[in-house]
DNA sequence: AATGAATGAGCGTTCATTCAT
DNA sequence: GATGAATGAACGCTCATTCAT
């Protein structure tokens, strides 16, 4: 199915990636042209074609590609640590590092999911990083009722956090990733731990 | 300035206003072109460029009326009340209504935060928003030493929780919009209520 | 379905309609392009695309009307004439008179069927003039076995001498219509007879 | 001039020009690429350059090739046969046969003399054609006055009639080719048997 | 206020051809 | 002989904007 790469057709592919999330953060997707991404790099437009198929088929690649990369990061952070309250607090240090070191892929996902057209690999990018989240905070609830609907709720608003902040203080407000994960981390431990008690709370009563 | 409008003339802008929403926020803004958006409102091209100067100037007002909108509608929540907790509470049950009646703006919002030539208002309409809810924040941490900083996070946390639980639950999700500020609600008043007492316990230290 | 034009707009629209059946003859439907085409006109691309849907949509237009007008002219032609004999020379003179007006639209016929296309579009246009032949053809023959088949075959051999002797005659060799048309007429009415005289002879011996 | 091939160097140019009349016929001579031709035999680009100078020049070579076969085709067909009726009905059967079997160059024909660019290819095959059954119609009709325009006439009658059986009857109609050469066969003949008679009494006249 | 027509720069994409390896 | 990569002019088409009526 792809195209069997030699070493430097690698090479290219990755320069265009990097050049295009670039551009394409900067500006916008649509008001950055194919044109001006390949004169930006020196080569011939032909040489864009030979390597995607579309202007629309570049971007879900990054997407894909930057999607797989972050999930990656996360997985390698927390290693085999096993208590999920640790798992957490490495996610999200791990999430805000890659952050910042990412901040154009994150600005494209934020674009994508406004457009039809890349909606369902967002979705899809989504779904997988909600899950890795929901997992986690369900090792911190344990099993038991209502821990489902519970930990969707609490795994959304730990992601809600984690982007915000990233987005306010680590992108606008120029803070350190660390300094700008311990607020998101503590923060939404506060949020979990309550969510915990109120559990237990409820299961005494019954 | 503003040009002055017949009665008909404020309908006709209010109509197109209302059709470019819906249809940026289906088809995206670059996509949508000024022809369809006339066609689907069946009057001809000279009617748009008589009530906006240009597509590009139809979404920046679109964005403020819209900014405007939402902070009339959280401010009439909260009325008079005094209890900074309350408000919060009212502030953020106002949120998720307008969202769920205005999700197309919202996604507009979102839109508008990736492109350059949107940034300034969208940067002015988040400042405002940020604003309106650091002074709640204020409220409730009373004053001291480091509030200024630890309201700005936790205001940008109450924020983060709120938009990605409206997005996950209430648009995707489609739970109701009480429900879904009932999660909003509890989450951040453990975080606020966490921060508050971690700001005590290190007066009390000192 | 069709957009409603002003008499500016029909005569814009005849002026692109003549001018691409012109260039599309004389260099190739492939070869000319839209920039072409309203370059040589005079006038702005987008005023192309405001008449015609796409380039392809335009020959299809082209042929249409060029093969409604072919059939209109016979049929003009043979006015309420009776006797099939003069029927068809009646036919064929006028088929050799628009041919030498519309030589370009010939030429265009015979591009087109060669392409997938507008091959439903020749198709179409083929089995109505064909229709037409055959119905002259079978008065002649009148009724009795066999004439179906017969008077189909008959009718695409008129069709075929008559196509050839145009193009090699009449737009190659620079003869007048007249002469051309007394020559298919005669080398066609001498088949059709024989064919009659089999046919009769053939009733006879049963 | 024309490169030296090996062995297997000629069979790769026969497999290039099979499959480009193929596609041409198929898909059109500009619609289908360089890259198609390659890609579908599974070979790289640069072969196609070895074989042919352009694209254009692939096409011209079909042409002549083509039109060499069919005329081969016919002599063969005719061989050392004297009399000019059987000779002509020979030409007709051996003509259908051909096309039957080659329904795509037919195709490619019927594009090329719609080109400026292989007009002159067109042109010289055509009038080779001619040559031969305006050949074959003088010996049946003899020498006298008048007979070098009539046979032109007839040789064309005799082609246009054969082209357009063969097109409607053996390629849309699906007969078989003996089946469509009577039918070519008996039409021309009585044509020509007419044309003889018209052109004895004429002279007898005098 | 409103329309239909026009503009033309610019877009995403294709493709015949070339060339280093 | 053959390949993968590259070129860049050209194509069909779109679209924000303008304008005569």
């Amino acid at each position: 199915m792809t195209k069997q790469l030699t070493r430097r057709g690698r090479e290219r592919r990755r320069q265009l990636l990097d050049y295009s999330i670039r551009r394409f953060a900067e500006n916008g997707y649509h008001p950055t042209s194919v044109d001006e991404l390949v004169n930006g790099i020196g080569v011939g437009k032909g040489v864009f074609y030979w390597y995607f198929s579309s202007k629309e088929q570049l971007l879900i690649e990054i997407l894909e590609d930057t999607g797989h990369d972050l999930r990656r990061a996360q997985k390698q952070a927390i290693g085999d640590e096993t208590d999920p309250i640790t798992q957490l607090e490495l996610g999200i240090r791990a999430t805000m590092r890659w952050l910042a070191d990412h901040q154009d892929a994150f600005t494209l996902f934020q674009f994508a999911a406004t457009q039809e057209a890349f909606a369902e690999v967002v979705r899809t990018e989504n779904r997988l990083a909600l899950e890795d989240t929901v997992r986690v905070v369900k090792g911190f609830l344990g099993s038991g009722r209502g821990t489902d609907a519970s930990a969707l709720i609490l795994a959304n608003a730990i992601i809600g956090v984690s982007n915000q902040l990233s987005r306010s203080l680590l992108i606008e407000g120029g803070q350190s990733p660390d300094v700008v994960a311990d607020a998101a981390v503590s923060f939404c431990l506060r949020g979990l731990l309550g969510a915990r008690e109120g559990k237990r709370a409820l299961a005494r009563s019954r």
